[in-house]
DNA sequence: CCAAAGCTGTCATGCTGTGACACATGTCGT
DNA sequence: ACGACATGTGTCACAGCATGACAGCTTTGG
């Protein structure tokens, strides 16, 4: 049962009864301070000391719960970062349901994940820019983060395939493509990552990396070594 | 890195020195002898109790030697495995490498990865078709395992991305192509293990499978919704 | 054979993550 | 409001991974 679906601020100012959808019973809404104490407490110190330096006990302790808890709340102190990005994650699947038909698959794609970037960075549907950031930062900074980011992505890969699979009209358990087509999504991030740590993109805005690694997808997966384009 | 400095040795089969080889000093074919005693006892563990199960005291013991000491052979236990992909990934390499010029970066790609997981399915170069086997086995039960093979593997991209960029002529600090490239051929990898595990494909071999993920990727990038040749 | 270099064991330590149990707090029926 | 039950939290204990420091033994090389 954690499923942990937080929608943002809501107070519930009435003492019983009303609104009992959101967040029913005093408990429950302890339970979401507590958690978004950790959070915001946890990314404070990630920001401040970096992720390998901060120990779940600081992090425990500045919200003042014992580290106990905190495993109570998260599996791993990676989770506490994995949880923006599952939230990311879940955001780029409905994108990626809603496109029209009528485009190619690896463009919807690439529309959905470029969308929900953009989201991250100009901080709409609740996500915030300085965090997104934040966590790009650590990604880089900090192994642990990224190899669990990337188990992550694969982990969930699995629901872009049946997403896919369904626009494609086929049955994932008997066709590879949807799954590859679900890795090329995945790869367009750890390569849109790996171009931006590396400095080799002209822009620093994540989505922009993105799109311009699709786009190389879409039209130069059939490069040959005797086109070259002049362009080195 | 002082001192011991052997004239040149390093022959051709230099894979971990079986015993027949030019090695200075008795030291030296100690130390050798203790890891590949840690690296078997390690893996018969594994296979007998899974990777999780099994613990450093544990495999350090089989060798009667402290867990101390492991930690000076590997900096981790998944080390143990990822030893073996690094291996692979060295091989993988040096078949890109010699790829023909004339063909096409990602066909190179995928004749060079299907080449070298080959070998490790027939025994060839040294690999240990078994061990192999055991070692996909692993990465499904294991996600620690799992997820620093993904790490290892995006670590390693980046030289995967140089020889793509040579290849192609181009400047991977300026160009996006070459690093999308090395991308893909980590995705496929991924791909592969992940439509194996899942039980897409109609053959066991992961060679055969890689094949196929990068057909896929081929002439299946430009795959639209409405070509769809009724394969499912 | 001796001295330097290098490997290993032991000890100590820190951090992550989990299980068990007791206690306190919130919840719900009456 | 009161009591019974459920649930969250703290404390304690513990296992495992990983690293640093120091002392002792083996190898190496002159």
């Amino acid at each position: 049962m954690n499923g942990v679906r937080y929608s943002a601020g809501m107070e519930a100012t009435t003492v019983e009864g009303g609104c009992a959808a959101p967040m029913a019973g005093r408990r429950e809404r302890k339970k979401q301070r507590t958690r978004e104490a950790l959070v915001d407490a946890a990314f404070r110190l990630f920001q401040q000391k970096g992720f390998d330096a901060t120990t779940v006990e600081e992090i425990a302790d500045e919200v003042d719960v014992s580290s106990r808890t905190f495993f109570r709340y998260f599996a791993s102190k990676e989770d506490v970062v994995l949880t923006f990005q599952e939230e990311q994650f879940v955001t780029m699947l409905e994108a990626l349901s809603s496109r029209p038909a009528s485009e190619p698959v690896l463009t919807a794609l690439r529309n959905a994940a470029v969308s929900v970037i953009r989201a991250c960075e100009e901080g709409r549907y609740g996500f915030d820019p300085e965090r997104f950031g934040c966590i790009q930062q650590m990604m880089e900074s900090s192994p642990a983060v990224f190899g669990r980011s990337l188990e992550h992505g694969q982990k969930k890969q699995s629901e872009i395939t049946r997403i896919i699979a369904e626009r494609m009209g086929v049955d994932p358990a008997a066709d590879l493509r949807p799954h590859v087509m679900a890795g090329l999504a995945n790869c367009a991030f750890h390569s849109a990552f790996e171009v931006l740590a590396a400095g080799v993109a002209k822009t620093d805005r994540f989505s922009e990396v993105v799109d311009e690694v699709f786009e190389v997808m879409e039209d130069g997966l059939a490069y040959r070594s005797e086109e070259t384009t002049a362009a080195g």
